[in-house]
Parts: C-alpha cells; sequence; structure tokens
DNA sequence: TTGTATGCGTTATCAC
DNA sequence: GTGATAACGCATACAA
C-alpha cells in the first residue's frame, strides 16, 4: 500500500538520472540513449512494476490520451457498437474513452464538454445533435462526428450512407409494386432525420412518385406511434411506411396494429439501421444494416489522425449500407 | 486557440494571489477567504472561462475524479442501462467514467486495470469476471463489483436477487403443472450462473423435484442453444426450461425449433434480465426483470462511500427482483 | 484573512 | 550519451 514507484525511482535502481530514465522509456526517445543503459532501465522499470504517472505527464506534455465520447443515449441500442468501435479503435493507439450520455439535452451536453476539456481529452468523438457539435467545434479541441454531420462539413464525420439506404428501400418497395409510400422522418434537427427526408424526396420523385411525409419527434417508439397516426389518418391510401429508423418502425407496428392495419398484408413497414433483435420482431423488420461498430472504428481511426495533424482538411467518411429484405414488405394489394 | 487561462490569471483578474484564487474557488476552503474577495474571484473565473487544470490538481492532491469502469462487452444488451446508471450516479458527484471493454478475457482484463491505474482513476467498478475482481482489489484501488460478486465477499458488490428470483420462476412453472423442469446454465465461473444455478438446486428440492441441468459455455444464444440441444437429447421428457439469461433462453427458442418442439405448446421456456426487446420476441419471453439501471446507480454510490471511507466494511447490496409472465411459458400439456 | 514557498512526477532544454 | 535544471498548474503548510 505505499506509494507506487516513480521514475526517480527507476533510475536510481538503474544507476541513472531521471532524464535518462525517461528517455529510455520513451519510444519515442529511446534512440537517444545507449542501448544498454536503455535495457538496464527497461529492466529496473519491470522489476519495479513502474507505471508512469500521467497526471504528471500530462501536466508537463499537455495530451493526455484520452478522448470524449458523447453520446445522447447508451441505452438507445444504436450506440453500444459504436462505442464498443470507438474503443477498439482508440486503444490500438494506447488512448482511452470517457463517455457520457447528454440525453439531447444541449446544456448537458456543454457542461460535459466543459468538464471533459477540463480533464485535458485531447480530442471529441461525439454522436450527439449537430447544434452541440458546432460549439464543440468552437472550442479548438480535435473533434470528429459519428453518425451524425454538420451542414457545412467544416468537422470530420463518419457517417452511413443514408441516402443510398433509402434509395434502396424505396426500390425495394416499388418493385413490390408500392406506389403509395410514406414517410415517417426522424427529426429535421438531426443529420440523419434530415438526410433519409432529403433521399426520400429525391428518391420518389425519381420514381414519379407523390411524397408524403410526417415528421416524429424523435427517434423512439413513441414518436413513431403518434407520427404514424398522423400520417395514416391523412393518408389513408398508402400502402408501405418508410420509418426514420428501426425504432419508429415498431412505432408503426403498434400503430398500424391499432388502426386494423396489417404488416405486411395491408401496409409495409421499413425501418433503418438494423439495430440488434429487429430480425427477431414480429414481423421481421426489412431495414438497412448500417455498419455501427465500423463507424466507431473509423471515427476513432479519424480523430487519431485529426490529432496527430489538426490542421488537415476535414475528411468525411461514408461507410456503404446494405438491404436487410424480410417480412415486413410484401407484394402490394392488388 | 492561446492557452486556456490558469488560476494564475484569475488571481491576477480578481488582484488577489494565486492562493487566494484556489481558495476561493475550492468549495471546501471557501469558507477561509472574505467572501467578496471570493465574489471577485469567482467572477474572474466567469469571465475568463476559467477551468482548473485536473492534470495539475490530480498530481497535486493523488485524485482524478475518474472511475473505471469495466464491462465483458458494452453490445450485450444488460450492460447500456448499467453503465448508464453508474455514468448517472458518479456525475452527480463530478465524476466521469472511464469506460474499458474486456470480453472476458482476464489478459486485456489485467491490461486495462494497469493502464486504468496509471491514468490514476479513483475507483474501479468491474462488471466482469470474479477472478479479475480478486485481481482489482489486489491493487489497493476502492472497487465495487455490479452484477457480480466473489465468493467471500471482501468487494463490495450490486446484483440483484438471483436466487429469489429463480424461486419466482420454480414456483410460476410449478403453478402451471410442470413438474420436469430442466436448467440450461450460465458458467459456473460467474457469480450470476453459480448462483441461479443453486437456487435452481434448492428451488427444485425443495419443491420435491428432480433437477436436471446442463451447463452453457457462456451467456449467450449460440451457447444456449448447443446446451439445449444437450439438454433435451439426455432428457427429451423435460415440459419446462429455465434458461440461465435472456440470451440463453434465445438460444433454447432456435434449438427446440431444430428439434421440432413448439414453445409453449411442448415445452416452456423462461429467461433471466428482462433485457430489451424479449418482450418482442415470438412467443414474447417470460422472465425475471432486474433493476439494471438502478444496479449501477447503486454501484456508483457505493464506489464513492468507499472511496470517502476505504477502509470501511464492504457492503453487499442485492436489488429486489421482478417476475414478468408472458407467452413463453403455458400450462403443462396433460 | 491573505501571501509566500514548496512539491506533486514528468519531460524539454540546456550544458557537459 | 548523459546529467542538471526548470517548468507544467495547482493546493497546502506555514508565515504574516
Amino acid at each position: 500500500m505505499n506509494r507506487p514507484p516513480t521514475i526517480k525511482d527507476v533510475a536510481e535502481r538503474a544507476g541513472v538520472h531521471a532524464a535518462t530514465a525517461s528517455r529510455a522509456l520513451n519510444p519515442a526517445t529511446r534512440g537517444m540513449v545507449n542501448a544498454r543503459t536503455a535495457n538496464r532501465v527497461a529492466e529496473a522499470a519491470r522489476a519495479l512494476g513502474y507505471a508512469p504517472n500521467s497526471a504528471a505527464r500530462s501536466l508537463r506534455t499537455r495530451t493526455s490520451s484520452v478522448a470524449g465520447v458523447l453520446v445522447p443515449d447508451l441505452r438507445n441500442p444504436v450506440f453500444p457498437p459504436i462505442v464498443r468501435g470507438i474503443e477498439d479503435g482508440l486503444r490500438d493507439a494506447g488512448y482511452m474513452a470517457l463517455v457520457g450520455n447528454t440525453d439531447g439535452d444541449p446544456e448537458r451536453e456543454r457542461e460535459l464538454v466543459t468538464a471533459m476539456r477540463g480533464r485535458q481529452i485531447d480530442g471529441f468523438i461525439l454522436a450527439t445533435s449537430s447544434r452541440s457539435a458546432a460549439f464543440a467545434a468552437d472550442v479548438a479541441v480535435p473533434t470528429v462526428l459519428v453518425n451524425r454531420r454538420t451542414d457545412n462539413g467544416g468537422i470530420p464525420s463518419v457517417t452511413a450512407d443514408n441516402a443510398a439506404g433509402i434509395h434502396l428501400l424505396v426500390r425495394h418497395l416499388a418493385e413490390l409494386g408500392h406506389t403509395r409510400l410514406g414517410h415517417v422522418a426522424g427529426p429535421r434537427e438531426l443529420s440523419t432525420g434530415w438526410e433519409r427526408y432529403r433521399a426520400y424526396l429525391d428518391a420518389t420523385a425519381s420514381a414519379g412518385l407523390e411524397p408524403v411525409v410526417e415528421f416524429a419527434d424523435a427517434f423512439t417508439e413513441t414518436a413513431g406511434h403518434a407520427a404514424t397516426l398522423r400520417l395514416l389518418s391523412a393518408h389513408p391510401e398508402l400502402t408501405a411506411v418508410l420509418a426514420g429508423n428501426d425504432l419508429i418502425a415498431l412505432g408503426c407496428y403498434s400503430a398500424l396494429a391499432d388502426l386494423g392495419r396489417t404488416v405486411p398484408g395491408d401496409v409495409s413497414v421499413t425501418g433503418f439501421n438494423d439495430m440488434p433483435f429487429v430480425d427477431r420482431q414480429r414481423p421481421s423488420l426489412t431495414t438497412v444494416r448500417i455498419p455501427h461498430y465500423d463507424l466507431g472504428r473509423e471515427a476513432a481511426r479519424l480523430l487519431l489522425e485529426r490529432i496527430a495533424a489538426p490542421d488537415s482538411p476535414a475528411k468525411r467518411v461514408v461507410l456503404p449500407v446494405e438491404l436487410v429484405s424480410r417480412d415486413s414488405t410484401a407484394p402490394v394489394k392488388s
């Protein structure tokens, strides 16, 4: 229970000065020191179970090898694989992740950003709303957006190809004979909601179909339920509904059940994300698979790149998606 | 993009010495300083957007207000709500969470523990296997176990009442007329697996039933599938299967389907955890609900307590559980 | 009540 | 190639 060994202890044991021990232990400066003494130092460090005090190092070097990761809520099944990917990606470079939940509340978000900055983090990975992102960019800490992006593209981002996904879904439904497709869109304020909405307008336009849209207040089942009821009371003729994401799609399921319409008998439903267990819903959900884990890993890579070269141009990585056809879509009733 | 303000800047602006500013800003020492100067300092700090440099503070005080949180894999749906609860619980006290995934690999776990210790964390919350816990306890950093515990009770822990849950399930099945109950247990090495297994033996014994057990290699659907096949090939007479957790129960579903047995028509199945979306499986799963979020919050509370008083006796908190009866259990066929 | 002095452990800069 | 020294920003024991 006595104090952990310091570099001074290591140096003493190896019969060198602390500065030399520091150089010997740091891979980047190892070259400056005689190979034999370097070995002696390494040996001493191992014998003592020496681990550098990161607070001291951090104070001196102004880096911490810690990244701040902000998500709205870890309980949203989209985020765990992303965060896991981030963690794995960071770890390879000796970085760790400080994780915070914002509940989408800008106030809370700002608090967290401030608190994390105070903790000398080297960068941010944000999976939160776009307004906050702008704020974080403000703070001059390397920042990467994951699964979200800002309109102007000033901040590096990693997203799934939302537009391609929507086009795949529209084509899929068109091939099943549907011509009256509604869209229960996610919130306009979130880039995912917005991009999918825009893509829906595009895709229906180029297919010569009439767009019919209702916005959900949030990417939740409850909001999806409410929006679907609004959509179908105004447009009972719809035979297919594209939901803004899987949770909204589950809301569609229950809303349609309330209305006495069957899925996919009366109405086909599609989701977005292919989150865990939607393959086991009743009916199993036709959706677009986005590579959550890879999104996270790529975001980590981008952040590390950014930390290494803060003034490099902001990359925007878009990862491919894939249509997953299941039981919630069927040919239109004649 | 210039350097963030230091306490010296604040002091200068307030026309006092840095030491006074430090005292004024620290709630614990605020009493030592004149209220008016304290206000002046606070004002200056606000104006400058001052945030204390945690590396410096940490170096000086040997505390970091950061806790290490280790889980096997965040993608396992049990953990996100726990981690969220931890985060919320820590935040109230100004703490943040450094999150790491171990994949249940003791090697990786040790690496993470070492790395986090090097980062001056103030404590650990472990949701990982028990052997590692013993190791972590070794390192003389305050540690709390969540959803796991060690046999000897030397480490504070927060768990759900596994025994009570199993008894509820056995009684439920007995009331439905089942007398041939099998158990697909989780790994013996994990306290959850072990405790539920022991409770199953207890509960069947006191009901005068014959225990029939098969161990799954892991708390996964795949392992549950395999173990269920073994169990039923040895004991085709079973009319009910208690799975070690929900994922294993999903493995039971698919294994029973492979064997041409229906759920709950031929065999009733129960899970444990009530993880998200098992209410929407086909059939919806009868299971035991454990308070994941509260488990995390309570663990955070316990850790903070422990940090404040490291030599206090190790509490073991057991949270109540609740039977959730759904469609995967039905009266036994006559 | 406030100011002065010192040290936490590390690394960068200088001198040898 | 190595040693001496200073500085990172903060908090505290001591002096005033």
